[in-house]
RNA sequence: CGGGAUGUAGCGCAGCUUGGUAGCGCAUCCGCUUUGGGAGCGGAGGGUCGCAGGUUCAAAUCCUGUCAUCCCGACCA
């Protein structure tokens, strides 16, 4: 069916909606694909709901081509399998909860791993019957702090979510690979520029890994690269730390000791006090020779609080991401003035190693970073006011409980695997793929029989991609000043049909050739508005996006329409007789 | 949850300082003209000025409170 633009559901706005901030939103919302309906909550008009589909179908299809099946759950849950496994609690206040007309519990679903999981343990009980995949498409809810971006980060959107139920651990991994190959299938056909990195598992526990980014400046995902090949998350890149020293090299070192540094409660005024009153001889004193001692609270998700002290290089700044991300579930809360007074071993400003430490009278957990070996020595604080220790080196004169990756990762720095620096970028998470591991199947008592008769609990993956997010990402990838540009297979259309002018002549044969582009299976959208003029035309054109914009017009006296390219903005005269062919043949 | 900004017609905005008839552009409707880059002229419809209270003869405008939205941060498989 030709849509004719004088029926569409559809009106395009020539000025930017206040709200909108990045392109996507504004373009989307111009375009007239879709309109806000709450904050971080979406109507989806007639082009926006076509191209939605489209990506549904790319998910769909490759998903069934690896051997997934789908299945559909509620968006509308219980309460107790969410009990089951703690995330009740654990997913706090971005759980949309409600209750029935009873005042019975319920959410609405974030993500569907107990609904899967408690399924197959309802129907499956032998190993016979794995591996297994499901998905589904459905509509997630997450009550967000703070929606923002339009789709990108909406309270409600559409997620592909599947999982993996595997009897041995060499399965999962073959789910996984089955899925990482799924999953570069359906970005590709997105349109996508995107890449995959090592991703942090966080609070879903599990082991391995990896994110797929859509590369936007303006994305909220921060990763790195290195010339040599490796990418990750910057939460979860791995710090390169120097070897240590042993015993003997370390007894060489100079002892530490303890000078008046007044009025030092940063790194820049103890560095520069330290050039001035105790010059080294072979090099100034820089940020990089501190060790910063930075006091958090870490909060579990039962609502219990411990003191934690991150040792850091003093020319680093702590990376919160960074370090909840190693906690996780834990999260950090700000250490404020009145906590200060209560615990007197924590002097502001002049924190330092020796008072810390489980085994410490302090008793409050010290953990480093990396780099800070044995064999290091380190200028850092003296835990007494206006008194800081020089030389203090890590395994002589004090150990930490552990280290943990919190400082903040730098352009420059070397990637973990030595395939070179590593430099910054921002991405948009498309797709994340997990080996959950036994976690979920544990809580919920998903065993199965093995071959020998005897009870294994099953091991599971699991995988999702932001399908509403897709929409706005493709848009943040591909875009230009006068609207949207669709990649081939996600566009509404395939054809953007322009009459222009007012002679019958025109319109009759403008619709002939859109029945003739449908008859071969081109998807057109055509323009058959009348008394609207060629330039509203070609601006609604270009902010809609379609991949080719066909004008009938005034080279039809010469048995010529013109087809212009909405991506390179070329144009070119084709025979009126070809150009069913021609456009087919794309 | 902190910081900032904004709420006036479907959309984008002015009016508020200095209280007195609610305005402009776009969009919509009618008529005529126009038809290859967001047309012209003439006319029309459409607004509890976020909400509540207060001051005043009189409040979009001043005062108090409140709600909402957006942006930055915190937060965020």
């Amino acid at each position: 069916m030709v849509t004719r633009m004088s029926r569409l559901f559809l009106r395009t706005l020539r000025e930017d909606p206040a709200d909108a901030e990045v392109p996507s939103h504004r373009l989307l919302v111009r375009a007239g694909y879709v309109r806000r309906a709450a904050p971080g909550i979406y109507s989806w008009l007639p082009l926006g709901l076509r191209v939605l589909r489209k990506i549904e179908t790319i998910v769909r299809e490759e998903m069934d081509r690896m051997g997934a099946q789908e299945v559909s759950f509620p968006a509308l849950l219980p309460k107790e399998p969410y009990e089951a496994t703690g995330r009740w609690v654990e997913y706090g206040d971005n759980l949309f909860r409600l209750q029935d007309r009873r005042g019975t519990d319920m959410l609405l679903g974030p993500t569907h791993e107990e609904m899967f999981t408690l399924l197959v343990k309802d129907l499956y009980s032998s190993y016979k019957d794995l591996p297994l995949s499901i998905y589904q498409i459905q509509t997630k809810y997450r009550d967000e702090a703070r929606p923002r971006a339009g789709l990108l980060r909406g309270r409600e959107f559409v997620m592909k979510d599947s999982y993996s139920f595997d009897v041995t651990d060499d399965g999962l991994r073959r789910s996984y690979a089955d899925h990482r190959e799924a999953y570069i299938r359906i970005f590709d056909r997105l349109g996508l520029d995107y890449v995959i990195v090592q991703a942090v598992s966080g609070a879903m526990g599990g082991s391995a890994s990896e994110e797929f980014l859509a590369t936007a400046t303006n994305g909220e995902d921060t990763y790195v690269r290195s010339p040599g090949g490796y990418a990750a998350n910057v939460e979860a890149v791995t710090t390169v730390a120097p070897a240590p020293l042993d015993d003997a090299a370390i007894a060489a070192l100079p002892a530490a000791h303890v000078e008046d540094t007044p009025d030092t409660p940063t790194i820049e005024s103890l560095v520069a006090l330290a050039n001035e009153r105790f010059p080294r001889a072979d090099r100034p004193w820089t940020a990089a020779d501190t060790l910063k001692n930075v006091v958090v609270w870490v909060r579990q998700p039962d609502g219990s609080r411990e003191v934690l002290v991150v040792g850091i290089p003093g020319d680093r700044e702590l990376d919160l991401k960074r370090l909840e991300a190693q906690l996780a579930p834990g999260e950090i809360d700000a250490f404020e003035d009145a906590d200060f007074a209560k615990h007197p071993a924590l002097v502001r400003g002049y924190i330092g190693p020796e008072a810390l430490g489980e085994e410490s009278e302090s008793g409050i957990r010290f953990l480093t970073d990396p780099r800070v070996v044995a064999g290091t020595a380190w200028l850092t604080g003296a835990n007494q006011p206006g008194k800081h220790v020089f030389d203090l080196v890590c395994g002589r004169d004090f150990t930490a409980d552990g280290t943990v990756e919190a400082a903040e990762v730098r352009p420059g720095d070397p990637a973990p695997d030595g395939s070179g620096p590593l430099e910054l970028a921002r991405g948009i998470e498309m797709g994340h793929i997990f080996q959950l591991g036994r976690k979920y199947a544990e809580a919920l008592g998903l065993q199965v029989l093995d071959e020998n008769g005897k009870l294994v609990t099953v091991t599971m993956g699991s995988y999702g991609v932001g399908v509403s997010r897709a929409v706005a990402a493709i848009v943040e990838n591909s875009h230009d000043e006068a609207g949207i540009v669709w990649p081939a297979e996600v566009a509404p259309y395939d054809v953007h049909l322009v009459a222009t002018g007012k002679d019958a002549e025109i319109f009759d044969a403008a619709a002939s050739l859109a029945e003739e582009l449908e008859a071969a299976g081109v998807e057109v959208l055509y323009d058959d508005r009348p008394k609207v003029s060629p330039g509203v035309k070609f601006k609604d054109a270009e902010l809609i996006g379609v991949p080719t914009i066909v004008v009938v017009g005034r080279g039809l006296a010469e048995g010529v329409v013109e087809v212009k390219d909405r991506l390179t903005g070329v144009r070119e005269n084709v025979p009126l007789d070809d150009v069913v062919a021609q456009l087919a043949a794309r």
